[in-house]
DNA sequence: AATCTTATTTGTCCAAGACAAAGCAGTTGA
DNA sequence: TCAACTGCTTTGTCTTGGACAAATAAGATT
């Protein structure tokens, strides 16, 4: 008769879920839910026999769509205050497509029919085909720009995203692996600091770098700077490059390759990019800014040149 | 005179870290850590300018010791009322060294001398020597609990233990994609939840599945419940397996368990592993505990042999 | 058009109190 | 001998309302 289970009862009858269920479900904090129900009304939880709050599925639903609408640049306190059949009407005609290019479309279609083989032969063969460098520069990105707006659009579920992501960096994984670059310089140290874990653009700049002939070590992501500061400070680091993701505020990544800029040597290069620096023109002193994926072989081509040059200055007069 | 960044004076004086960070880099919730304050005096962080707690490193390296003797089994109320250095020797001397296993030391000495070069051939002549399995089963595990054990010594910096795991996860992903078994079955969906990160473990498993002939997708890490939920719903997932690391709390692992095997179908399996599940007595109905990597090959067997009898009372009567 | 101010929004932190869930210890009954 | 029930203690999570820093938008300035 009795249940022995709780929280299956909970789960399984409708009355609702415990407030760490829903910061599980929608990644919205307990003190956030409890912020907005005291400043805007919603949500509004039942409360459960000792007062502790029961959120109803309608709610979370509802909260899901919030965030989804939060995470596509939305202001919180707009979205509250708005009925739910209005937010459900702004998300599916927000977009009218940005970078109108249908020749990016297979890989949706291939996703929508899980043809995940399929997908991966897709990968390599048009890896084999354009080469390395033409599949980094041209092909992803315009992969994920058609797969980020089948995103924003509802088209394309997050696990898909998810799934063409791991894809993507499997095969840049293999085939960074497969050049096997060995000891030649320069020797590049390539990370992204602390709360930026977007990997797929560290990686298609390591597949480049690679393809060009320098040496890379991948700490993975969200290295604290601390640690990168140590890591370069016992290793043949010529060159430490970061990424930034769109989401990552720029002002904090201004002053985190301030403070990394401060603590390297002079004599250690530091490179930045992602959408989170591209656009400025703001320079940041001694910080090399790599606007986009084509900047990445000059910047080499230019470390060589100031390299023979301070090795001539110090060993011959002239050459 | 005046410094325009505060966040560079606080990172690079020794001043502490936030709560939130203390949470992310323990295990321990911030209301754990508010409540042992108050309860035990421990820990005692500083404040800053506006009253906001700040850790400093030694308590929070303390407060780890404290996590991993908890996990082990013991009590917060006395370990918290114990100076550090008891629980020092409490943690050393319990497991009294427990892999003592010296022959993965050529690991630590390769990576003091920086020599990735090096450490990727032995990695990879190891595993042609010793094949994928048992590579997976005993050399990784044992030069896992070396780099934990050199890490709690001190012997190691952090960016070292970035830098094996970034190398072990490259091979072991260089021979999953090398194997490419297509379609066969089952399929298994890997992944992990929200804010647990760890994908190595992952990657072990995943590496024995398809070693064994199952068909894996993994989504990589951190995606959320329901994102899972929608993944199964939409695929032909036979298994879904999911990795906790010990520092992801048992109770939110085990809730978060519950909340999937409830929405999960019946015929769907739901497998789960990880140092968080391991060496807990308690067993959760509806789901495969995998308490090492051993399990997986009686898993996988009884698996078919389900689906033999299951298609069996289905299409014949008996064979 | 990019930067610097100022105002508003928004998430996180704090405090102490409360209490349920989990674990422990001792007792009872099969 | 072991399992189940009891009461007792420990322990983690939830509650409230106030406060404020960090993030963003809006306006001013070069």
């Amino acid at each position: 008769m009795d249940n022995a289970n709780p929280e299956i009862t909970a789960a399984s009858s409708t009355a609702g879920i415990s407030i760490a269920a829903v910061e599980r479900d929608t990644g919205l904090g307990k003190d956030t839910l409890r912020v907005w129900e005291r400043r805007y009304g919603f949500p509004q939880p039942l409360r459960d026999a000792c007062g502790e709050r029961l959120y109803p599925a309608e709610q979370v639903e509802h909260l899901r769509l919030i965030k989804r609408l939060i995470d596509q640049g939305q202001r919180p306190g707009k979205l509250l205050r708005k009925p739910l059949a209005a937010l459900a009407e702004q998300l599916a005609g927000s977009p009218p497509t940005i970078g109108a290019d249908d020749t990016a479309d297979w890989v949706v279609a291939l996703l929508k029919n899980r043809d995940v083989d399929r997908l991966r032969t897709e990968f390599a063969q048009r890896l084999a085909r354009d080469g390395l460098e033409r599949f980094v520069i041209e092909t992803v990105p315009a992969l994920n720009r058609r797969i980020g707006d089948g995103w924003m659009r509802g088209e394309i579920e997050i696990f898909e995203e998810h799934l063409y992501t791991e894809l993507i960096q499997n095969q840049l994984r293999a085939s960074i692996y497969a050049l096997g670059s060995r000891g030649s310089r320069p020797h590049v140290l390539l990370t992204t600091v602390k709360d930026e874990e977007h990997l797929l653009g560290l990686l298609m700049v390591e597949a480049l770098l690679a393809a060009n002939g320098a040496w890379c070590i991948s700490l993975g992501a969200q290295t604290p700077v601390t640690d990168i500061i140590g890591a370069v400070r016992c290793t043949t680091t010529d060159i430490v490059a970061l990424s930034f993701s769109g989401a990552y505020p720029w002002r904090k990544a201004r002053d985190t390759l301030l403070e990394l800029r401060a603590a390297l040597p002079e004599t250690t290069g530091l490179w930045a990019g992602g959408a989170a620096l591209t656009g400025r023109r703001r320079v940041i002193p001694g910080i090399r800014i790599i606007d986009n994926l084509h900047a990445i072989e000059p910047a080499l081509a230019d470390w060589h040149a100031m390299r023979r040059a301070t090795q001539n200055s110090g060993h011959c007069t002239e050459l």
